[in-house]
DNA sequence: TCTGGGGTCCTAGGACCC
DNA sequence: TCTGGGGTCCTAGGACCC
């Protein structure tokens, strides 16, 4: 039996714990770039503010519909992820992790699960600040949908236990929503699905399983199967090694010096090879990429990118910029307004399983130790201190904006919360 | 003017093997 | 004129998730 605990519109949310006087006002978190909302408060989506709604279209309901605004702040976002989940795992015995905002939980053989949903809903609450839902259910997909119906419908109080509904009652909640709600199915999926007939969760619940699975693939199968209560998705016991790492940003204006690309390159490829170190990992793949404005159809089109193999894996932040840097020169095209730009690491290896080319004679130059001293002054005293003089280069046009960022209210010493007397 | 940033899995088809 | 059958591995592209 599955739990699944979701947080409510959770940056949202997070906000909101060091903000009591936004309760009951709509509030969104944008992207990063304060590009466009990506969580919402029902007070804001009952303003007709949708997903993916570019921030200057919503700006003037600052001003007329009291919407209150911020930047995403992971820092935040992922300090209170760490407490929730933490919290959850103090009711049960076995969690999984699934995103930021929500957890897996095991409470097969547990008695009184209506009670048990309740409890971790109060613990959440109380421990963290944040409203969360839970659904209850033999199957992770149906573990899913009963937490969407507990967010959808107010009446069912933040709970949906499956095994306690009767027959008719699962029935019609299947019958009541549309398949894309169902996890699995997206756009495309549902699109297809609408157009031979399916339209509900109840219609994939009962569609013929040869045709599904020639039609579509044995993950629909999968999933139809999950709705019938019988499990194709088992427990992921450790979280998967990374099989790639990618950071990449938009500018906050357009770039066309190839100093201005450097610079975020150069910091892009930092922050990705601290991530690989701390996977313990090493790449032997590495692509560069830099990318025009894809809304500006008035202006000349353009994603270069390029890629190449390493003789030996690696995890040296200078050795991978160098790469990286050459790679950019390969790219660039004068006369190019740019927007993003980015880097992937790819073809990981754990660090400690290594195999090493022995026709190519060229050992890549690593430094351990100095990386460790790298890593461990981040640590201590933050991203901002220590950093490759390339990432100084050029304007700041390549930095993200940010305007409407909150304090890192529990990470950084210097934004704790003062309350006044 | 202004539109995010990560990831994974599956499948079809091509290249290759015996 | 007529040309098998069974496999693996790799990659690109498409779908999905948050």
């Amino acid at each position: 039996m599955f739990a699944l605990i979701d947080g409510n519109h959770f940056y949202c949310s997070c906000e909101r714990v060091f903000r009591p006087d936004l309760k009951t006002r709509p509030v969104v978190v944008l992207s990063n770039n304060d590009g466009c909302v990506v969580s919402r408060t029902p007070e804001a989506k009952a303003l007709g503010i949708k997903m993916g709604v570019p921030y200057y279209q919503i700006a003037h309901l600052e001003q007329h519909a009291g919407l209150v605004v911020f930047s995403s702040n992971y820092a935040l976002y992922s300090h209170l992820s760490h407490h929730m989940m933490h919290s959850i795992a103090s009711l049960v015995p076995r969690t999984e992790v699934y995103s930021i905002d929500e957890c897996f939980a095991d409470v097969s053989g547990l008695n009184q699960l209506p009670e048990l949903a309740l409890q971790l809903r109060e613990r959440v609450w109380q421990w963290v600040g944040i409203p969360c839902c839970v659904g209850i259910a033999p199957t992770k997909t149906l573990a899913k949908f009963c937490n969407h119906l507990a967010k959808k419908h107010a009446s069912l109080r933040g709970s949906v236990v499956w095994p306690q509904w009767r027959t008719d009652i699962q029935q019609r909640a299947l019958r009541s929503e549309d398949v894309s709600e169902i996890w699995g199915v997206g756009r495309k999926l549902s699109t297809r699905l609408h157009a031979i007939n399916i339209h509900s969760a109840w219609d994939l619940h009962c569609a013929d399983t040869t045709t599904l699975r020639r039609l579509f693939g044995v993950t629909l199968e999968r999933t139809q199967r999950e709705l019938q209560g019988i499990a194709c998705l088992d427990w992921e016991n450790q979280p998967a090694a990374k099989q790639s790492i990618v950071c990449s940003r938009s500018f906050q204006s357009q770039v066309t010096s190839l100093d201005d690309l450097r610079a975020a390159l150069s910091h892009h490829v930092q922050s990705a090879v601290h991530k690989l170190r701390q996977e313990r990992g090493c790449c032997q793949y590495l692509r560069v990429f830099a990318a025009s404005n894809r809304f500006r159809d008035d202006l000349p089109q353009y994603y270069g990118h390029q890629g190449s193999f390493l003789a030996q894996p690696c995890d040296d932040t200078l050795q991978l910029h160098q790469l990286a840097q050459q790679q950019l020169q390969q790219v660039f095209q004068a006369g190019i307004a740019y927007k993003r730009c980015g880097v992937e690491l790819g073809h990981i290896h754990p660090k400690h399983i290594q195999q090493l080319d022995w026709i190519a004679n060229a050992s890549i130059k690593q430094r351990p130790e100095l990386m460790q001293a790298w890593d461990s002054i981040k640590r201590k005293y933050g991203d901002k201190h220590l950093y490759l003089a390339s990432e100084g280069l050029g304007t700041d046009a390549w930095k993200m904006r940010q305007q409407h960022r909150s304090p890192q209210y529990t990470t950084a010493f210097q934004d704790i919360l003062v309350i006044p007397n």
